[in-house]
DNA sequence: CCCTGTTTTCGCTCATCAGGCGAAAACGGA
DNA sequence: TCCGTTTTCGCCTGATGAGCGAAAACAGGG
């Protein structure tokens, strides 16, 4: 018979909850009220309930910070289980990396807060840790899969995705190489559509969207590939 | 005041321990004598102790059935969490990988066995789901970091490794271009020794082994890199 | 109406790396 | 010494990331 061993333990789930805003990659956390760790930011989340599984649970404590039908991509990152993560009960934590585009602005409550990944101030818990594995995931993940999808508007020129993915990433990133690589995979395609240009004037930049709204890997990912497979399928 | 919610959710730890047997990628799993699921073939693990985290637990309950020194690499692979993955009281894993060196024969309890992965009979619960998550993974990071050491015997062959590799992707392998792209990773480094040639004679194969016996991945994995940022460190 | 400044886009080139192939090297045995 | 076998290495090709500069496309002012 299955019980909770000697001492009980709780499971809970946790979201680091990522978006670009003003041109930086923030994370959503709320300011605890009660103790344990009164005062200090936390990342949303809760107890994992009777009849769901993590990332169903995941997605329903989202429900109380923000509309999770913003959020555009939800994985697991790892289990934080050491004994005395939290004091008092054992409480061991399924963590999650969630993505929200940059064109949503989901209405939050009045304790919860936007904060730069790499300055949250005064994190509770181990959750400093969980939103630093997030944002290594993120920054991993951009470089050899379609990701940039639940980070960036619908529609968005080059010059926008370049800002976003620099800021991802935390280092300058190339328009022309962004453009060529990401077109190489066809990630991106056109839709035919011109922005405004600036007040400056400027040639009017052309809009582009993800050509997929779910995750996929690059194909050239995988190294040692079958011989005589094909690389890619052949475009049109 | 954390609990484990209305009904008791005991947590568990499951690995999937990997070693390439007889050519044969296979999994270590030991037969179930008791009910649930009695006469299936299960995966090591057992409940998360009070004092341990669940990489501790995993390297812990690997202990009765192998000796734990042998398993040359372990990472976590996912939570597992349905509510009804296991008949009876709820039950959440906590899932890994474990990679065994081919050199190493562990000697296992009598219930216990190695299975080729891709035919394991007769899975308990939803192992066969954690086993096919095991394989996947390794696959990927076969080709893009040095995991290839926690699978290989300390010395080697290039046709050995050839084959070790096959074995675990599934497909052929060029040992050309095997020996090239570990090499110019650095991955791989000549011991100065060769190997006796077969008995049908042959020029004698140089030994390898693996640079480091940790985990390490591809720098060149990530595309989109810091604007003149060296891709790979000088060699002398 | 042309000229200037600005922003975007595209073509050219280069470097790196995976992949394929065959010749040369190094062995045992007849 | 010759032959079959196995390994190793060099050469070529193709795919892809990266850098640079010229051309394209716009607004505004003289």
């Amino acid at each position: 018979m299955p019980d909770c061993g000697a001492r009980p333990i709780a499971h809970e789930v946790l979201a680091a909850v990522l978006q670009i805003r003003d041109g930086t990659l923030q994370v959503l956390a709320w300011r605890r009220a009660q103790p344990p760790d009164a005062g200090r930011w936390a990342l949303p989340g809760g107890l994992l309930g009777d009849d769901e599984d993590v990332e169903a649970s995941v997605r329903r404590q989202l429900t109380e910070k923000v509309d999770v039908r913003e959020v555009a991509h939800v994985e697991q990152l790892a289990v934080f289980s050491d004994p005395r993560r939290v004091p008092g009960g054992r409480r061991v934590a399924t963590a999650f990396l969630g993505l929200v585009p940059s064109d949503a602005d989901p209405a939050v409550p009045a304790d919860t807060a936007w904060h730069p990944v790499d300055a949250l101030p005064d994190p509770a818990f181990d959750h400093a840790e969980i939103v630093a594995a997030a944002r290594d995931r993120l920054r991993a993940k951009l470089s050899y899969t379609n990701l940039g999808f639940a980070l960036a508007p619908r529609e968005f020129t080059i010059s926008t995705l370049r800002e976003h993915y620099a800021a991802a990433l935390g280092h300058p990133v190339s328009a022309t190489n962004l453009q060529r690589v990401l077109a190489r995979r066809s990630v991106l395609v056109p839709t035919g559509a011109l922005a405004a240009p600036g007040p400056a004037g400027g040639r009017p930049a052309a809009l582009f969207r993800f050509a997929e709204p779910a995750l996929r890997v690059t194909d050239a990912f995988a190294v040692l590939r079958p011989p005589g497979e094909q690389t890619r399928a052949a475009l049109p």
